[in-house]
DNA sequence: GACGGTTCAGACCAGTGGTCTTACCGTGGG
DNA sequence: CCCACGGTAAGACCACTGGTCTGAACCGTC
């Protein structure tokens, strides 16, 4: 987390300095982004720098943080809030038809999420906290399902959280390789995505 | 590749360099591994050693490759050579188990994949074309799967390859972080690793 | 106007991947 | 015998990295 001084910051400061952040950790990846070249680009100097934020990670995951949280917002409460009484896959598909969209509008928050892939997250590390944080999520609502019956039990819900996430992976991957000759909408993909889950989180 | 002069090397000097190469890659990852401790650690030269390699990459790809070539000579042929009559999903819970077995006795391999993922390989650079390799690969099963109606044939073959590949990283980061409380056969596990493929892959 | 805390400029450091000069060494030809 | 030559490798050197540290400017307060 950034230093508390770095919140005081004039909010417009802020912004420049995250989103110029951004920028690099898009266009190069974490180990490629030079902090020095960002610090120019701002006109800033390094004391003004690690006088915010602890070192490059520190910087990472603030930028990081900001693009997850606008997107959440976006997708808005649909897996948060109290539990709903709509099956929970057709949940599942509203939430990733947003989060589709908000990407296909927006793909930076792919390479920044490749990016936090590629600094190999330790558990212990800050990113990796943010990474098991979301897979908690999903594991939790694997949880739900198995308890609603619409998710398999055979199975343990961590490996079938895991394993939901690695199809999900797979996915946007073939997704990014190979644009669509035809565009397709987030509802349609969304709706694939949910049938391939479903084929093998679904009870048997 | 290797410069030709390196192949030219006294073998067990290019074993050293090789080893001790994959020891570091392995415990630092790609980025964390540091050639002059390399260099150090045999006592070489950077000389030496850039008038073998063209670069860090090219030293990791050298090193990748050797590990890979292992396994794969170690789960044999089971996938290559002529066509079997035997359904292909056992042949590839075999192959699977090939392979689970290899990576239990050797987790070096694994760190190793990792490290190959954490340097965000483009689709042009080597280590990218290595990546794209085993895809393919998968793709051609998927593709003779369909010809033999032991895979579903409404979504594209390059989409259920990388939902494969993906599903089953997830399922290997599961095994790896989770380590299971009793220890399981590599036979058992990759029969419930087919189980889900088939899930999503045989036709519906 | 002196003082203590905040902010931040930039010199500096160790370490990195990579280049380049240079010396060594075995070999074959004059 | 000697010398020149190509293959080999040593290590000084380079630009650049993330990160530390000193100290100067600025600020409100008494």
């Amino acid at each position: 987390m950034p230093r508390p001084r770095f919140d005081r910051l004039d909010p417009d400061r802020q912004a420049a300095v995250l989103t110029t952040a951004a920028a690099e950790f898009v266009a190069r990846g974490y180990h490629g982004a030079s902090l020095n070249r960002v610090q120019q680009a701002l006109g800033l100097s390094k004391g003004a720098f690690y006088y915010w934020f602890d070192d490059k990670e520190d910087l990472f995951l603030a930028v990081l943080r900001g693009e997850l949280e606008r997107m959440t917002a976006r997708v808005g409460g649909l897996l948060a809030g109290p539990p709903d009484s709509t099956p929970l896959w057709t949940q599942v598909e509203l939430c990733l038809a947003g989060m589709i969209a908000y990407v296909m509008e927006t793909p930076d928050v792919l390479a920044l999420l490749k990016a936090a892939v590629s600094l190999q997250p330790v558990p212990g590390s800050p990113t990796g906290a943010l990474l098991a944080e979301s897979l908690a999520a999903t594991e939790r609502l694997v949880v739900e399902g198995q308890r609603r019956g619409e998710v398999r039990t055979d199975l343990p819900a961590a490996m079938l959280a895991h394993l939901a996430q690695g199809m999900l992976e797979g996915l946007d991957r073939y997704s990014l390789m190979a644009p669509p000759v035809e565009p397709v909408s987030p509802g349609a993909l969304a709706a694939v995505y949910v049938s391939l889950l479903e084929a093998v989180l679904a009870p048997q």
